[in-house]
DNA sequence: TCATCCCGCCACACA
DNA sequence: TGTGTGGCGGGATGA
């Protein structure tokens, strides 16, 4: 293969540099890291303390397993024969009874990730005594496999690069050493570099607290501030000009060219104050922690931003005064080469290869941010970083977004950078990252939608910041009504701000919402675009979205047709002021649906890490109709099974909310694929004389006591205007919603197109608050209702009792939040339906659901999550349709941990049979 | 042969 | 004395 080298002098003189062609692509560096898929790892040697199946060893003879040259024991009885030093251990086992004990109870404490390694090897253990010993060396696992590189990864993967500010995120070094599959002092070796970067702080013994990358910039400012204090930039000049003339060095010479001793006090510290834990603060040996820190350093003063791990260890044992034997050195070397995967894993830095005169020297170069001033530049670097954990074609789909989104601020060239991030991307062909990340990258396309996003705010500071604020209120204030938290409001959108917004919802994908994600609370994929086409959605969401539900893991979002007043509703569905043409229907439905294969843009940053993010319908919408057509088709095709209609009715916010200010939304009506989608828009006020198809909701701010919860109300309508012609599918009413609020988890909800339907008035706690109608056509086959993982608690008290009559009735199931059910099993009669954790109802699960003959309630399945109730009080299904009513009260949630309290929501929805 | 770095022993700090 | 941490370096592995 190709390689390109620096030279020391390149290092030395930047001027001079070859980097443009002479730095190894790290092609082969980063093999050592690449990611490799546990389906694909064929561990080739059974993890140590890993039981084994004795009666499958004796085919680990000394002479089919070269590699461990044992004598005097029989292999058979050895569970390690692969290595001398399994062998050594087991002679040594033998003979110490103690030590036996100790061996097994390790062998408890096997690591879990390797039990696919057991397994595997258990049936390689299988195929080997079938096999060769050729069979069996091909299998044994790799040690790049059990890299610390690959290790951070699978560590990183884990927590959301760029987690909301409410959420407290703990790592147990025990719990993840065992999922990961490794002892904890590979974890320690990870946290202690992630530490010197504050990505993690140490809360407590054997706990560490997540924080991700949000103070990385400042953390790499700061120690960039100190590295050039530390004239690290001539040390490291200094040092190379010297390896040009000899490969020793001399104590002392630092401290002749007036370098200061030590910088270990100057270091960062990050300890965490208020946290119990300081003892590591005073421990000598907290070098590995700042070893990463000095290292890190190195690259921010260095010009090159290349360090070869000589330069490297001498600095860093010059300045430890440590004896500068060659012992000392290679020590140095090998941790530095832990810092190095660990901060490779955090794509800061990557592997090249510098010649000189003595050869290839290994050197690291910082690929990561240089900038820290909150540029452009700032997101290309952090989204490089975060990009190679992406999927390509997500990253396109980011990228497209970002355009679109970026192309509307002009203070933030935004194509310029996404371009210079796909540049990037491109020229890191050996990302460990690229093809293998799995549940990693869309967690870091979350993250980098948060970076596009802050930057947009930033950059633009425009009305988007303006709305964008707006829609996240503070928890429980009372202040003037908000949109809901986490939309991307446009100003046009908003211009009536007592009235009706419009929540603009991305298209998003659900299969790029890994649970993980969901269960970090990270935003989805194209987050970061998705936030920036939110603008660009708009139109489509007028044209024919009328409520759609992404999948968030912190907000469950409706999104539907603007309504820009309390204008009445001519059944039109168009905004008086944005009359919607066909011509325009049209557009928006034809750029909607490449939407529809997109990732929708979600928004999370910052400035609204409490905020919840948009929900995106994972159903491609139906095309654009006109409006005309589409309120003709409401009337005239109502009856149609296809057709869906939302319907809301009146609703008195105020009464539900108390004091607070209620804001309508409306969604409008998109129906079956394959027909036109009708819209229709309601007041109100004036809705209830209404025709039922256009849905509206009350955007009711979270009021005091709500716990940040945020109401979302049917809007105004006649229950009885707007009942669907006979035949008309039954739709699912919903009174009233409550949002979570921004530290609720995952909680998508995903509402089918909707017929309007005559409900009664429901929610007695919410007088006045009409349901929402939900047309379910043939639950089988479109997504109607999904239901992601979230934590319910039972709602003691649910604070929107329903008062429909309905749910009084002895069918009703109450109120009843976790009604235990049989899992995957659709009882008709049965109450309601419930998800279980981490698992997201799939359309297909919500129709079975809510199967056919009335009532029902299934238990999705899920696991490790706690469930999300969702209890169809009451359910009625036609042959063509299955109406349920849901109400929802907020329910609050206490952390597994016990620290965080997370609030939760618990949907319930009463449902009402269709007469 | 050399670059890498896994692995785990063992010392130190605390509770 | 037990446990949490993590320094340290032997030696295995791969190029």
């Amino acid at each position: 293969m190709e390689v390109n080298c620096l030279t020391l002098k390149d290092l030395i003189n930047p001027r001079q540099s070859r980097l443009d062609f002479a730095i190894e692509d790290g092609d082969n560096a980063q093999k050592e890291n690449i990611f490799v898929d546990r389906s694909r790892m064929a561990p080739k040697t059974p993890i140590k303390n890993e039981p084994i199946d004795l009666s499958k060893q004796k085919i680990f003879t000394p002479e089919r397993n070269p590699i461990t040259p044992v004598k005097l024991v029989d292999q058979r009885q050895q569970t390690e024969p692969w290595t001398p030093t399994a062998n050594l251990k087991m002679l040594i086992s033998a003979a110490s009874p103690d030590i036996r004990d100790r061996e097994k109870k390790k062998g408890l404490f096997r690591p879990i990730e390797n039990k696919d390694d057991a397994f595997t090897d258990s049936l390689q253990l299988d195929v080997v005594g079938d096999g060769s010993v050729d069979e069996f060396e091909k299998q044994r696992p790799s040690r790049k496999q059990k890299s610390l590189g690959l290790l951070c990864q699978k560590f990183l993967a884990r927590y959301p690069s760029y987690p909301l500010s409410s959420e407290k995120t703990t790592i147990s070094l025990d719990e993840v050493a065992v999922s990961l599959g490794v002892e904890r002092r590979r974890i320690y070796d990870i946290v202690n570099v992630l530490e010197s970067l504050h990505l993690v702080s140490r809360v407590a013994k054997n706990q560490y607290g997540w924080h991700g990358r949000h103070s990385l910039p400042k953390t790499l400012r700061s120690l960039q501030r100190l590295g050039e204090e530390q004239k690290y930039e001539e040390q490291m000049a200094h040092l190379q000009q010297k390896e040009l003339e000899l490969m020793d060095y001399k104590l002392g010479e630092r401290k002749k060219d007036g370098y200061p001793d030590s910088q270990d006090q100057q270091l960062l510290d990050f300890s965490e104050p208020d946290y119990p834990s300081s003892s590591a603060n005073s421990r000598k040996d907290k070098s590995l922690r700042i070893m990463s820190q000095k290292f890190v350093m190195l690259f921010l003063v260095s010009k090159t931003k290349i360090i070869t791990l000589d330069v490297a260890a001498k600095i860093l044992i010059e300045e430890s005064q440590d004896t500068p034997d060659h012992s000392k050195f290679k020590t140095k070397v090998r941790r530095l080469y832990d810092i190095a995967n660990v901060l490779t894993s955090l794509a800061l830095i990557k592997k090249v290869h510098v010649t000189e005169e003595r050869g290839r020297k290994p050197a690291f170069k910082w690929i990561g941010p240089v900038d820290f001033s909150s540029s452009d530049e700032e997101l290309v670097d952090v989204s490089a970083s975060v990009l190679p954990e992406l999927k390509r074609e997500t990253y396109g789909q980011i990228q497209v977004c970002a355009k679109q989104r970026l192309a509307r601020h002009g203070s933030f060239n935004t194509v310029q950078a996404s371009e210079r991030i796909q540049r990037k991307v491109n020229s890191e062909p050996s990302s460990p990252y690229r093809e293998e990340q799995g549940s990693g990258y869309s967690l870091e396309i979350g993250s980098l939608a948060a970076v596009y996003q802050q930057k947009i705010e930033d950059g633009s500071q425009g009305k988007a910041v303006a709305t964008s604020k707006r829609a996240m209120p503070p928890s429980g204030s009372l202040d003037p009504p908000a949109p809901l938290p986490g939309l991307s409001v446009d100003s046009e959108y908003c211009a009536h701000p007592l009235a009706h917004q419009v929540f603009s919802v991305a298209q998003l994908d659900l299969q790029a919402f890994p649970t993980q994600n969901s269960l970090h609370g990270q935003v989805g994929v194209s987050a970061a675009s998705a936030a920036s086409d939110v603008e660009s959605l708009k139109p489509a969401l007028l044209a024919s979205q009328p409520l759609v539900y992404v999948p968030s893991p912190s907000l469950l979002m409706l999104y539907g047709r603007l309504q820009e007043g309390p204008a009445p509703t001519s059944g039109s569905g168009v905004p008086a002021d944005r009359p919607p043409t066909p011509s325009v229907q049209k557009r928006l439905g034809e750029e909607r649906k490449p939407q529809a294969e997109e990732p929708a843009p979600k928004r999370q940053s910052r400035d609204y890490e409490d905020s919840p993010l948009a929900l995106v319908m994972p159903k491609k919408p139906s095309e654009a109709t006109d409006l005309t057509s589409a309120k003709t088709l409401s009337n005239g095709r109502s009856g149609a099974p296809e057709d869906i209609h939302m319907e809301a009715q009146a609703s008195a916010a105020e009464e539900a909310s108390g004091k607070a200010t209620a804001n309508c939304l409306t969604s409008s009506e998109w129906g079956n694929p394959s027909r036109d989608t009708e819209m229709e828009k309601s007041s109100k006020e004036n809705e209830s004389t209404k025709e039922p198809s256009l849905l509206q909701y009350l955007y009711v701010q979270s009021p005091a006591g709500l716990n940040g919860f945020n109401v979302l109300l049917p809007g105004s309508r006649n229950p009885q205007a707007g009942g669907a012609p006979s035949g008309q599918l039954p739709p699912l009413g919903i009174p009233c919603m409550v949002l979570p609020s921004p530290t609720l988890g995952p909680f998508p909800v995903l509402y089918s197109p909707t017929v309007p339907r005559p409900v009664s008035s429901a929610a007695g706690a919410l007088p006045g608050a009409g349901p929402v109608h939900f047309g379910v056509p043939s639950l089988g086959s479109t997504a109607h209702l999904l239901i992601g993982p979230t934590n319910v608690v039972n709602p003691k008290s649910s604070t929107l009792p329903s008062a429909d009559p309905q749910l009084q009735r002895p069918r009703s199931l109450g109120l009843s939040p976790e009604v235990p059910g049989p899992h995957g099993i659709v009882q008709p009669g049965s109450p309601g339906c419930t998800a279980h954790p981490g698992s997201a109802v799939k359309p297909q699960q919500v129709s079975r659901a809510l199967s056919p003959g009335g009532p029902s309630f299934c238990d999705l399945g899920g696991p490790r999550v706690p469930s999300v109730a969702v209890n169809a009080v009451a359910v009625e299904q036609t042959p063509e349709v299955t109406v349920a009513r849901f109400p929802v009260c907020p329910v609050k949630h206490e952390g597994p941990s016990g620290g965080c309290c997370a609030l939760e929501t618990k949907l319930l929805f009463s449902c009402q049979s269709v007469p």
